[in-house]
DNA sequence: GCTTGATGTTTTATGCTTGAAGTTTTAAGC
DNA sequence: GCTTAAAACTTCAAGCATAAAACATCAAGC
């Protein structure tokens, strides 16, 4: 089965860009819209407290608020705030490095890795509904025309 | 032409939806902040209020408060804070409506529509070049798919 | 005319985000 | 050992975003 997709030449290609753009955001703008207002409604949490606790679990040993940073791709002082704020509901914590007395690594709680696994699972869930009526083959396909246009392909930016 | 797209079929759908999703986000998270420096550094404004004089620039009649929250989606509270600045700044100004104390008309300015013309124009060049690895024909499938998983097809979220 | 509910807007409290400025500690050069 | 620059982090000011509360006005029903 071919791809019967329908082009109109007499367009410029900046607007067609343009409108792929805006159509992008708007898309992208509403799921993320509903993703915020579950992790609310239902956890009482954020997707910035969701993201820093992803990154928490994936490394059990801590990470340091600069690699933290770097891997969110948020400011230093953005994360100073989020892990504050984690810190005071019991999720994470800070821990000193044994011979840098700058350096802080941040870590989940025991209660942390529990919370953020019940929440990945649920995360999970709701984007499979979210996109529920994108069949595994046009999943596929949108995810190899997203690849051919990422900017850098070598940052790890490590989310989930 | 057909499409040789690699599917996975032993990973679960849900998985592959995740991945796209976090896919999703990465590269219009990344397209977003390169905007957002650039109208910051390059023209000293930011996204929301260059969202919201694209608003107003399709209106040059004016949009109540109201209106203009429920074309961008964003709260009534928020473009309070944007049209007090945009008018500060002399791009806006609130104009009584004749038989209603409590409504208010936003419009742009003279100076509003000149910058948010010249504004319009480099935005359309950015995406442009920013996009630039995309050609007509994938430009068109990626439309074509993102169409396919529109949430509500009936609402004019009306940008730029 | 008064009440009552709806409508339009602003205000407030809270949180996220940035860039810039500030503090402490480390490391390197001398 | 001292100075100096870099590194790690926090603090700060400003803006954006939300939901909820407050305020003003309108429109309907009586």
């Amino acid at each position: 089965m071919n791809n019967p997709v329908k082009i109109n030449s007499r367009e410029p290609v900046s607007k067609a860009r343009l409108r792929l753009w805006l159509k992008l955001l708007k898309l992208t703008g509403a799921l993320e819209t509903e993703v915020r207002r579950r992790l609310r409604e239902g956890h009482d949490t954020t997707l910035p407290r969701f993201d820093v606790m992803a990154a928490l679990a994936r490394h059990p040993d801590g990470l340091k608020m600069s690699e933290l940073s770097g891997y969110l791709k948020v400011s230093n002082g953005n994360v100073t705030g989020i892990v504050d704020r984690l810190t005071d509901e019991g999720l994470a914590l800070r821990v000193a490095v044994p011979h840098d007395k700058r350096a802080q690594l941040a870590r989940l709680t025991a209660q942390g890795h529990k919370v953020f696994e019940a929440l990945a699972e649920q995360h999970e869930q709701w984007i499979n509904e979210l996109l529920g009526d994108l069949s595994r083959r046009r999943t596929a396909e949108l995810m190899e025309l997203l690849e051919s246009l990422e900017p850098d392909k070598n940052s790890d930016g490590e989310q989930q």
